[in-house]
DNA sequence: CGGATTGTTCAGGTTTTTTTCAGATTTCCG
DNA sequence: CGGAAATCTGAAAAAAACCTGAACAATCCG
């Protein structure tokens, strides 16, 4: 029989505190709740939990904070625990901003409201099971051709020269660059770095990808790296001449 | 392009169910339309729809109990309804509350009234779009002869070199490659290929095929691939002399 | 509260793809 | 071999998809 497991749940709504205990419940964890901030580092260090369901939203100390706070603490900041207690994040939006905000924190997944409560149970067995098997993905940089992210700086490179994005393209880019050489119909972009709370038209898609070329490519309108397709979409590809440092 | 989907909005305001039906009229559903809880259920048996856009305050049975049934069928509860109809709630309160509970409960999405006729034709298409796209084949690469053909990048080799194909050609490709040998009429690729709701006539077969044996066969008037079955219409083969180490 | 940056929409122009069609060619079958 | 039916070919019209430029809207920052 294994040990239960404890999960402090943190979220100033009660509902959604009573839904998310019920279905960990279920489960057969232990849950124990929180309101706000400051109650929930109390509760961090008075009873420790092995996993903590963290609203991003709180009244007075944010789930940023507790977040930092739990994966730097400090002498400022003398919270004292044993171990690392894996953090789920929720959060209202999808953007990349949110998420890599929060996993560069150190939390270890996140979750988007509205959630289906089987999908939170989903992501808390996976974290427990991810962090007991201590695996742990890092969000690398990622290279093609003369093309440089760094998701953590959140900063791009061509050919050694830095050029600035904005959020928007940084997140386009950065997703494309991580589906290299497959084709991406406009909607699937927008579900996918959009967010499917996005009500706005493809052309949306068009113009970004427009000014990603303006500010990529030598020649934007014959473009190396993000190709149109067609009657279908976009791909970011690199062409042979450009492949890299191949000897060939 | 794809089969018109069919909607049924529930709600006891006559006004809102015909601003929903001319909005999602408009962007080709098929609406029809329930006033009580009890028509509701009766309709969803009847004739289920695609989808279901649900008033939470109805007279009668109210729409979390009909969410309910729809997603916990019990002995009490005979609904017989083939496959999980997505549902989309509507609420006048915008607090998680209600959010919450009805997601809780199985609904796919909800909007808050008011809401934009824009929003809510957003909203079912996502949740459309999600739930289909559940059904997805992995799309993986097929290789016949020297033909190699990848879905997600859609790209295509001959021999290892690229060939170029638009995206009425490359579909076309693809779908002869996933049903070698066997013959096709121009009719059913015409129904397969470019959609049932395409008018033109059968020389529009010949013409793509024309160009896909210039851009893939050695000797376009003698082709090894597509081959033409008079009388009837078109079959992808692979001639014996060709076939090499391919396993089919 | 402005002003500046970022994100979105839209109409017009351009390019590419798709469809159509008439005449030439091939195949079938008696 | 001859005639009818079907397919192939070449070219051009029609349609669809994309790009561009610029205005408008939202958001962020001080």
């Amino acid at each position: 029989m294994t040990k239960q497991r404890k999960i402090l749940v943190v979220d100033d709504e009660r509902t959604i505190r009573e839904v998310v205990r019920r279905y960990l419940e279920l489960e057969g964890f232990a849950v124990t709740e929180a309101e706000t901030g400051p109650q929930a580092l109390s509760m961090l260090e008075s009873q420790p939990p092995d996993l903590v369901v963290l609203d991003i939203m709180l009244p007075g100390v944010d789930g940023f904070s507790i977040t930092r706070r739990l994966r730097h603490p400090s002498e400022f900041n003398p919270l004292r625990i044993e171990g690392e207690i894996p953090i789920i994040l929720l959060t209202a939006r999808t953007n990349e901003v949110d998420r890599v905000a929060g996993l560069e924190l150190g939390a270890d997944d996140y979750v988007t409201k509205p959630f289906s409560p089987r999908e939170l149970v989903a992501r808390v067995k996976a974290v427990l099971r991810r962090s007991s098997a201590g695996d742990v993905e890092m969000e690398s940089p990622v290279e093609f051709g003369a093309i440089h992210l760094d998701p953590r700086s959140r900063s791009v490179t061509v050919a050694g020269q830095a050029v600035t994005l904005t959020a928007k393209e940084f997140d386009l880019l950065y997703f494309l660059l991580r589906h290299p050489r497959q084709v991406f119909r406009r909607q699937q972009l927008l579900d996918q770095v959009w967010g499917y709370e996005f009500y706005g038209d493809e052309s949306t898609v068009t113009v970004h990808v427009r000014r990603l070329r303006e500010k990529l490519e030598a020649n934007p309108s014959k473009p190396d790296y993000i190709l149109t397709v067609w009657g279908v979409g976009y791909k970011f590809d690199v062409p042979a001449s450009l492949a890299g440092e191949q000897t060939s």
